[in-house]
DNA sequence: TTGAAAGCGCTAACAT
DNA sequence: ATGTTAGCGCTTTCAA
């Protein structure tokens, strides 16, 4: 249906073999002036396309690279498959993409059905890199594959934040603001090792200072009820001033949580958040937030990928401290030294426009 | 590199023909017990997996489905292309990404690539739906296909936001709301005829209820300088009570220039916005917005592509009424009837949590 | 029940 | 310079 002409047929109308229409059409071998000719219009006349199966199958490489992610609803997932499948095509390859809603089965099978459908290399993000059905299926077959997302285990080559040091200059943030007590928001571990590494950064950061260590805040998945839980979480833990999101949403969320329990952010909260999501500069306050670059990490598995494959360009490896950046917003404000034990005081709280004009100048030296 | 055993290393080591192996392993045919057997521990041992490849050019069909979108750092096609993809998947198919940045040669070239690749279908967001090379090329070969977001000319079956009706409905709730003076942001029309459709649906919204012409700010894809941009446009139009928003990232920088330019948001202008993102339910005021359905759309084009393909389900066809609902929210709120000519007045101001339930309860009716 | 062989579209080795 | 042909992995006749 799709595909009409075949090589044959273009042979045919020109009067000659199908591998001088290979050699023509490839550029590939000799061939006269007057045979480049009739083929040429016999391709003009026919509309003919080499088709790809074909020669994937006589080349035993079909220009595909496959990509597992668990869910594009993501930005920060779509973003990264969109910089890896630029790459691609800038390289002559496409990308199958295959989304596994967070779902190990979904992931294994995906993973199967790309081996079979014979793509030369996979970016993937799974679940559990140390126990991963489809990872172990790549390996042994050595196909190409690089990790996105994933923290990479000894000897493997991923191209993720670095989540634990992403922890860790939160919490420098908060201490050089002054905010000695501090709070994590997270979904449950359970579901995100990433979320945990960040929370384990952050601990370890505060610890670095000197700190409180950070109260952690488990939320489900459902936000529905957040208000009520950093309610109780707030008077368990009435010393806090800054918390730590585990990601932009949920920073967001707990500044609604918060509005709708009278407590003002920045000037009684600072909140700073992660992934560094568009809207988080245009809203009020501004988002204080880890900034992360999807597009730069799937870009890069792209061309680790290819390189792997044609084994021509160098090996691109991931530097681990440019993988973030962190951009202040009106969401965080300096705390001034505590008067009293517990008692929050805010210093010069800077305009919005200066915050902005911070946020610009931290964003324009991490590109 | 990324296939090892093939079917002939599956026979040689069961110790039968090619043939019978194909049997055991497609239950089509008949095979003994014994020789299933002996199959299935080679097909064990050797980890074997049949080659799409090899069964593409034997089959002429390849269980691909190519999507071209302009990009999934849109949410609204990411979440599309992941709708497609799940109902692709769900069906046995694979599906084949590409996305164009809104480059209408990339447009060409990705379509030819799709073909060149024979996938079965495609799914597809072209610039211009009157004159796309792809889209020719894509009916010259007969090659089922189904238009994403595209208004559909006549005869063809596209799964798109009914853009127009989308625009009556808000000039219908502006005017139920009281606002008889109102304004619409959007992209320069050049780029995007649905901004155009959605402005040209509110202006006959706006007519039907003999309210004042919409006026009309077209700003430039650079956001920077929205704030002057309005500025000037609220000097030039000081009656103006509403701004429809092309999309929600524009209402939000359009709040965000309001607020600059020392005008609140619902008291002193309401705002209403396109496409529903998720964040427009997390800020303060909320977004009053149409919301759509980009993953319904993306499953219904994927439906459509697979019953023209397979011809046995019934062929979906996208019902225009139901592809966007208005969401109640806080930038929008009840205008009091002019007690001067041109002076604002604000009505019994709703609580944020008023708001929400009234959204809330719109969102359900809708589902 | 089973195997041999043709053929899907293409490239490359070989022959002319 | 050009044509013939084998073969990539698979399915499907057709014979046995």
């Amino acid at each position: 249906m799709g595909q009409v002409a075949t090589i044959k047929d273009v042979a045919q109308r020109a009067g000659c073999g199908v591998a001088t229409v290979s050699r023509v059409l490839n550029n590939k071998g000799s061939a006269s002036a007057k045979m480049r000719e009739k083929v040429m219009t016999a391709v003009k006349e026919l509309d003919f396309q080499f088709s790809e199966v074909g020669r994937s199958l006589q080349s035993n490489t079909t220009r595909t690279i496959g990509c597992v992610v668990p869910s594009i609803e993501n930005p920060v997932y779509a973003d990264a498959v969109q910089g890896a499948q630029e790459v691609c095509l800038d390289a002559g390859y496409q990308m199958l993409l295959i989304c596994t809603n967070y779902n190990a089965e979904m992931e294994t099978h995906a993973i199967r059905t790309l081996i079979a459908k014979q793509v030369d290399g996979i970016i993937l993000t799974v679940g559990d890199v140390q126990n991963s059905e489809g990872l172990d299926l790549i390996r042994s077959r050595t196909l190409p594959h690089c990790l996105l997302y994933n923290t990479a285990p000894a000897g493997q080559i991923s191209w993720a934040v670095d989540d634990h040091a992403a922890g860790v200059k939160v919490a420098d943030v908060f201490f050089e603001n002054n905010h000695k007590h501090t709070g994590f928001v997270g979904l449950d571990f359970l579901s995100s090792d990433r979320a945990r590494q960040r929370f384990e950064g952050f601990s370890q950061g505060c610890a670095n200072h000197k700190m409180t260590p950070p109260a952690l805040l488990e939320v489900g998945d459902n936000e529905d009820n957040l208000t009520p839980q950093l309610d109780a979480f707030l008077k368990r833990h009435p010393n806090i001033t800054g918390i730590f999101a585990s990601n932009d949403y949920r920073a967001l969320a707990t500044i609604r949580s918060a509005r709708q329990l009278s407590i003002d952010v920045p000037r009684d909260m600072s909140i700073v958040g992660f992934d560094g999501i568009k809207v988080g500069q245009m809203i009020d306050p501004t988002l204080a937030t880890i900034v992360t670059a999807p597009r730069k990490l799937g870009a890069g598995a792209s061309q680790t990928i290819l390189s792997m494959i044609t084994g021509s360009t160098p090996l691109q490896l991931p530097l681990k401290e440019q993988t973030f950046s962190f951009r202040a917003g009106g969401s965080l404000m300096p705390l001034a030294a505590e008067s009293k034990d517990g008692e929050k005081v805010a210093a010069f709280p800077p305009s919005d426009d200066q915050t902005y004009k911070k946020a610009k100048i931290q964003q324009e030296r991490s590109t």
